[in-house]
DNA sequence: TCATTAAATTGTT
DNA sequence: AACAATTTAATGA
């Protein structure tokens, strides 16, 4: 079985390039970022491997550099619920680092992935100290209560075209997901494990949303090409 | 840099 | 779920 906390193993200093990908280094004041660079780390997690676990105390505030995340929870009765693909420029776990809490969900890596990781005590700092910081974290939890609860109408959409349609455009969300861009990396795979269908109905619902132009379908990733059309526009419910 | 081979991903049944 | 076709990544001259 994969090992977890994979970040505490294979840690490093992040890169250059890596620090600029992040959305909220650049509003930073030139003392913060010292501050934040001191306190960050990247690690890489294969596929499978934890990034969080339920109950584990939280020491570090994390996003995605670069690959794919998963947060789910393990239900009760032993099913899983994923509420949310992760993509690159995500940060998550503001909430629980906020009130110092465990975590409450697990975010497991899709495939090979880069993870940042803050240190929960200079996040504070950052928080008792950068406007410009604060800005950011209150800007994302507010996205973030949005998506929780699209995610919640998403599951109950039954016709699996829109169901698609609504979880690419959660997953193209420019505010809470900057470092997407034009073209999302996901297989059609990772895609299903996500959504919850099958792979063949995925590629399916895909082939559609690419024939009414919403988006184009490429080798091992997504170009969105109307994301208000796979946000708010109805993908006519076959008539019987 | 190019050609060859292996691996990953997609499109279909 | 299994298969063939296609695309990318890796390897080595």
């Amino acid at each position: 079985m994969s090992q977890d906390l994979t970040l505490h193993q294979r840690r490093r200093p992040p890169t250059a390039e890596e620090i600029e990908g992040i959305p909220w280094w650049a509003p930073l004041q030139p003392h913060e970022r010292e501050r934040a660079l001191a306190a960050l780390l990247v690690g890489d997690a294969l596929p499978g491997d934890y990034v969080c676990r339920v109950g584990r105390p939280v020491t570090y505030w994390f996003g995605v550099v670069e690959g794919l995340l998963k947060m789910s929870n393990d239900n009760a009765e032993g099913s899983t619920m994923t509420f949310a693909g992760l993509p690159p420029g995500g940060w998550f776990g503001e909430g629980t680092v906020v009130k110092r809490e465990p975590y409450r969900y697990n975010v497991q890596a899709l495939r090979k992935s880069v993870v940042a990781g803050l240190h929960i005590d200079t996040f504070h700092w950052l928080l008792d100290h950068s406007i410009a910081f604060n800005r950011f974290v209150m800007h994302q939890l507010n996205e973030r209560l949005g998506q929780f609860i699209s995610a919640r109408e998403i599951d109950r959409i039954t016709n699996p075209d829109v169901r698609v349609a609504r979880s690419l455009a959660a997953l193209f969300h420019p505010v809470l997901y900057p470092g997407v861009g034009d073209v999302l990396r996901i297989t059609q795979q990772e895609l299903a494990y996500l959504v919850g269908l099958s792979r063949q109905r995925v590629n399916e619902a895909l082939a559609a949303l690419d024939a009414q132009g919403a988006i184009r379908v490429e080798y091992g990733g997504l170009r969105v090409l109307d994301l208000e059309a796979l946000r708010s526009r109805d993908f006519q419910v076959k008539k019987a």
